[in-house]
DNA sequence: ACGAGCGCCTGTCGGC
DNA sequence: TGCCGACAGGCGCTCG
């Protein structure tokens, strides 16, 4: 599910609380419950169990798309992929149907780790970099240069939607970003990224960099957008859109598949030169 | 190097 | 109402 923007209001949301739900910083850990064993990456359940014990929250970071739940000792890497969640609850709430993993701290509250779908994935481990180590820069970080972006897309040929994609080029975009990233630079998902000129490249690098902050500010004030599967739309140009007119030129959206993923574009405003 | 296809899981929605 | 296929925000693997 969640993309970078998500994954950063989670962040927030673990590190600064959120009604009735504290911040974890500095809460000690008592011990762990693991729901489902396929959740964990590493190590195997019992060292999991026994080394998580006793450790401190000492930070909550984030890098792509995986949350680092920084501990005395160890990382806590945490990968949502498309369905997890996080919650701060008090022990005594009773447990969801997709409880997965939940760490009680010594103070009466839990972080559980919801995951209907059965993908995400936890790690612990005393180098994050062995995780996360392969991912390409972050895009609202100040290495993320037009010069950069340029010379990455220039040393590849590939459609623009599958770069987007590749973590080990660019971290933390997926499907929705992706599509409203290309949509707003005017950029057709399936040109190829060696074919962009150096304008056309800082058109992108812009447009990812005001997606993302601008989807940082809505998880504010929606954090659930995605689960209540309720108003979400209304902060996106073209994703979930087919057919619906272009909000700039009104030509319908269209929809093909791109990397196995739904792809939405307006084949007017962003169209494929031949 | 690139991209298609598939598997991993559970749930929801629309069509018949 | 029930069944059945399509689809879902991710990613790792294989294969051509």
């Amino acid at each position: 599910m969640p993309e970078l923007p998500e994954v950063e209001t989670f962040r927030k949301y673990l590190l600064q609380g959120e009604s009735g739900a504290p911040s974890i910083l500095g809460k000690k850990i008592d011990n762990a419950e693991l729901l489902w064993d396929g959740t964990l990456a590493e190590p195997e359940p019992d060292e999991f169990l026994s080394r998580i014990q006793g450790q401190f929250v000492t930070g909550i970071g984030r890098r792509g798309k995986n949350l680092l739940v920084n501990l005395s000792r160890d990382c806590l890497i945490i990968h949502l992929r498309m369905s997890g969640e996080l919650v701060v609850e008090e022990q005594t709430n009773p447990l969801g149907k997709h409880y997965r993993l939940i760490l009680n701290f010594n103070d009466g509250f839990r972080l559980a780790f919801i995951n209907v779908r059965k993908f995400g994935r936890v790690w612990l481990t005393e180098d994050p970099s062995s995780v996360i180590g392969q991912l390409g820069p972050e895009p609202l970080g100040d290495d993320f240069t037009p010069e950069s972006f340029h010379q990455s897309l220039q040393s590849h040929s590939r459609q623009l939607k599958y770069f987007l994609l590749d973590q080990k080029l660019i971290a933390g975009l997926g499907n929705i970003y992706t599509d409203e990233s290309l949509y707003r630079a005017k950029l057709n998902p399936a040109r190829k990224s060696d074919s962009l000129s150096v304008t056309e490249s800082q058109q992108l690098w812009e447009s990812i960099r005001e997606i993302l902050r601008e989807g940082i500010q809505n998880q504010g004030s929606s954090i659930d957008w995605m689960y209540q599967g309720g108003d979400y739309q209304k902060y996106l140009s073209v994703y979930n859109s087919e057919g619906l007119p272009c909000q700039r030129c009104k030509t319908p959206i269209k929809r093909i598949k791109i990397a196995q993923r739904s792809t939405y574009y307006c084949p007017n405003c962003q169209p494929l030169p031949e």
